[in-house]
DNA sequence: TGTATAATATACTGATCGGTATTAAAAGAG
DNA sequence: CTCTTTTAATACCGATCAGTATATTATACA
């Protein structure tokens, strides 16, 4: 009724996102959050919750973001095979960028929490899941087209490339010569006959 | 000289490895390290020196183990392809039968710590590129006898065999639906002709 | 057996953790 | 302007953190 809210939730949920994603659950403190937040404790409790549910709406965000991304990289091209070489090429590109590389806050989670917290595993499964039907939608477009051959399975080869994603993501955190990744793109990639 | 140790320096550390695998660094508390390990705090510092040398000292316990392990499973086997799918068809059974599944004590640090710290960053990557050659060794052998086909770039297809068992290890964590991984692992195999 | 030495156990340190009670400030309603 | 209500800011809570000082116990050697 009265006194409104000074700060924008969805700017303060942002930035406690970035953080969540770049430090990890455990790792970041309540004083980490507030001060990138830009906000003071009570107001965070009020408008969020505890830090778990901070965490819980950061991560829902995120994958939000990242699935709408992922969709988005993916249409608008004319060939199958091109938008998931560019797709893959640019993830590695992007995480070869920056030191150390952003990595994904949901596979970070499915680390961190999914073992011990069955909210965030299923959380987390949903979204692979989630990907996986990206995937395998543009495989099957890519079939009916006729670029790709109609003896290819789209979800099994589908389930294949967020299995590969995940290793290729997880294994550039520890910065392996980009010769390594590199090959394994290639390699994943001829999957799509 | 005088009064010896009364605890074993090997078992304790076996504890202190098998925690920071199922907790992670930040989680397990020095607490929960000496109860586990049924030792007191100095005798602790004294042994291991602080909790990031313990847990340095637990991780290459590890990789050492889960190499020769690996390399173990490899070998005497009369087939490649086939000692490549009883390898990681174990893996997941392995994984599905505990919940929650053990994953990678590797992997894991891969994920909380090599961004953050470039000693834990080169200890992981060296750990991946190990296993890689173990895995390009085992798969020459099978061009060198004529099992695989002499197209075959045992390099390329080791290095994606890495990246998909991450891949897998760290979707297991999610506890996905059995014929995702079952399928991923079939078109995995597939590059091994 | 007495002494030196090192490992043990207890208890404590300051710092930081997540979370909250209390106080001050702001703004619409009357 | 005053009152009411909700926000924001300060300061604080007990609990736990990693790490250590102190004291006790056990043992090899003189």
């Amino acid at each position: 009724m009265v006194r409104q809210r000074e700060f924008d939730e969805e700017r303060a949920l942002d930035d406690a996102m970035r953080l969540f994603w770049e430090k990890g659950y455990k790792a970041t403190s309540l004083s980490d959050l507030t001060s990138k937040m830009g906000i003071q404790r009570p107001s965070l409790y009020s408008a969020f919750g505890d830090k778990e549910e901070l965490f819980e709406a950061a991560l829902r965000k995120y994958v939000k973001l990242h699935s709408s991304s992922i969709r988005k990289k993916l249409q608008n091209n004319q060939s199958v095979k091109k938008a998931f070489r560019t797709f893959f090429e640019e993830l590695v590109e992007e995480e070869y960028k920056e030191s150390p590389s952003k990595g994904c806050f949901c596979i970070n989670t499915m680390v961190e929490l999914a073992p011990h917290d069955e909210k965030f595993e299923i959380l987390t499964r949903e979204h692979q899941l989630y990907l996986s039907v990206i995937f395998q939608e543009t495989i099957a477009e890519g079939i009916k087209s006729g670029e790709l051959e109609s003896s290819l399975n789209p979800k099994k080869v589908a389930q294949t490339l967020v299995v590969s994603l995940i290793g290729l993501t997880v294994l550039m955190k520890s910065r392996p010569e980009r010769s390594f990744i590199d090959n394994s793109v290639t390699m994943i990639l001829s999957l799509l006959k």
